[in-house]
DNA sequence: CTTCTTACA
DNA sequence: TGTAAGGA
């Protein structure tokens, strides 16, 4: 019953966040719009993020994912439909070579800079916290 | 330097 | 969703 508070304390901030779910700051503010998050805010409108953002980022990020748009990822996460019941549409493996090539090269320097470190998954989270 | 909001050749 | 612009 107080481990609530802890998991809503406004701690990370938008670099932490974008880091720690791999995630960009558009999407996170987009999601923020759609209320799917409500981040605090500083006294200079900074946003802080708490866990439970962070859970629910990773739990949008792994629901959009799987293709599902922001309709259905809404109704997921508002607990009122099932995951399935909000089915993804058609799913397009595809990707460009420019594509292709940035996220090489960018897990390149990320295995050589930082080997095997940051990015958190759906599920991550929990195990951390317990 | 990091983040914020608004807007769109 | 990306990105440029203008401020904090």
């Amino acid at each position: 019953m107080r481990d609530d508070i802890r998991r809503n304390m406004p701690l990370f901030s938008m670099g932490t966040i974008t880091k720690l779910t791999e995630l960009t700051p558009r999407q996170v503010r987009y999601y923020e719009q759609q209320e799917l998050i409500k981040p605090a805010r500083t006294r200079g409108n900074q946003r802080l993020f708490s866990f439970n953002d962070v859970d629910r980022l990773l739990h949008i990020k792994s629901l959009m994912e799987k293709g599902i748009n922001i309709a259905g990822v809404k109704e997921v996460l508002t607990g009122k439909k099932a995951e399935q019941e909000v089915a993804a549409p058609a799913k397009k493996p595809d990707m460009s070579d420019a594509e292709l090539r940035k996220l090489l090269k960018r897990q390149l320097t990320e295995l050589t800079t930082r080997p095997n470190q940051g990015h958190l998954t759906q599920g991550d989270l929990s195990r951390f916290l317990h």
